[in-house]
DNA sequence: TATGGCGTAAAGTTACGCTTTACAGATGAT
DNA sequence: ATCATCTGTAAAGCGTAACTTTACGCCATA
């Protein structure tokens, strides 16, 4: 399974779904069209304030948002922390 | 109700619940006393990164602590974005 | 007194969100 | 054909944040 950026949520399910532009949502969002882009095209996270003017302008939570964001934050280091040894913590078992 | 830092239940519930110091969990996750300093008295968050540390030393999923810090990251700018004055998008009713 | 744990501060590195500006390609209308 | 619009993208700059190394002072205990 890929790992989906959010933005591409974005794009499909509020943008494209609403039928605008990326030029209008930006505006609409209060953000700049560069800014905007680079979220839709996976370059950049949709930040928590991010989730809150999108919840303010299309409805929803910014939970919702936030949540897709940690979950690809998590999923897109995950190979990278496989390699990581460190060693498991065992409680010592007489107090 | 007071919004947590995720970092606070860091020290609690596994620091404190394992008997362990700071000096010496730092060491089990491989970063530097000030780092896990910092996370726990709530001055850095909890990174990705340090999601998949503690689980791969004290057990447990990465997401839980990611999920911690996501809603943390929210509610802590809540008030701030109240104040952000965003019009509601309302999809044109004909097509 | 000496040792170890702790909070914290400064300085440096790296990285990222966001902005402004700007360029180039694609599409559509006049 | 020319023009306007939308789009992706790149560079430069700002602010911020995690993490590191080094270091200082405080406190408790052996």
């Amino acid at each position: 399974m890929r790992n989906i950026h959010p933005g591409e949520i974005l794009r499909e399910e509020v943008i494209n779904a609403n039928e605008l532009s990326i030029t209008d949502a930006s505006k609409l969002l209060g953000v700049t069209r560069t800014t905007l882009s680079n979220i839709v095209n996976g370059k950049s996270e949709i930040s928590p304030e991010m989730c809150y003017r999108i919840a303010a302008v299309f409805g929803g939570s910014p939970d919702i948002w936030a949540n897709l964001q940690t979950k690809y934050n998590l999923r897109s280091i995950e190979d990278k922390m496989k390699h990581f040894k460190l060693s498991p913590y065992r409680a010592n078992i007489r107090a």
